[in-house]
DNA sequence: ATACCTTACGTTTAACGTAACGATT
DNA sequence: AATCGTTACGTTAAACGTAAGGTAT
């Protein structure tokens, strides 16, 4: 986990896309979609789903949104709810 | 930031020593100088005191202490207090 | 002398950009 | 066609190890 992968994600769930978040960022499309892709890896965990419509949150990632204190929840978070069954 | 470099200074705070932590995660004692020095760096916060005796916490590494779920506070902290003046 | 941490330097891994690609609307 | 994310690949920066160097007990 770099410091530098969250501020990726940030930026990305806040503007909605990859390529927003590049450009808000000054650097490339790739470096969001690879550095993001590692993070997941490293945590085992899907944050974002990709759509030809941008990124959306998943459930995990809401968390990273306090964490990361965005402003405004980013869109709608895909699944719904984490089904608080068995852990 | 680094997840690896809040593991290198966890366990040198909780051996109270690089070369302990070095031997316990299985590398180099240099490896944990320079990464704990790059750290301190990004910070602009110096964590840890060294000297012969091994290294020590500073009171701004204390507060990682609590975050990194250190069971035994490693040892003494080297300043007793942030006196709470001025911010 | 022994036990620490630090500096120097070469090797290897990984981040980053450019270019080319696939998918969806 | 236009917009968005992904894959491929070469370049550059950084992490890591080995070896050598100070400092204090």
């Amino acid at each position: 986990m770099r410091f530098a992968q969250l501020r990726y994600l940030e930026a990305a769930l806040r503007t909605g896309s990859f390529r927003q978040a590049a450009k808000e960022l000054d650097i490339s499309q790739p470096t969001i979609t690879n550095q993001v892709q590692r993070l997941e890896e490293d945590l085992g965990v899907i944050l974002v789903t990709r759509g030809a419509k941008g990124v959306r949150p998943t459930y995990a990632a809401t968390g990273y949104c306090r964490t990361l204190s965005l402003r405004s929840r980013p869109r709608k978070c895909c699944a719904p709810k984490p089904a608080p069954s068995a852990a």
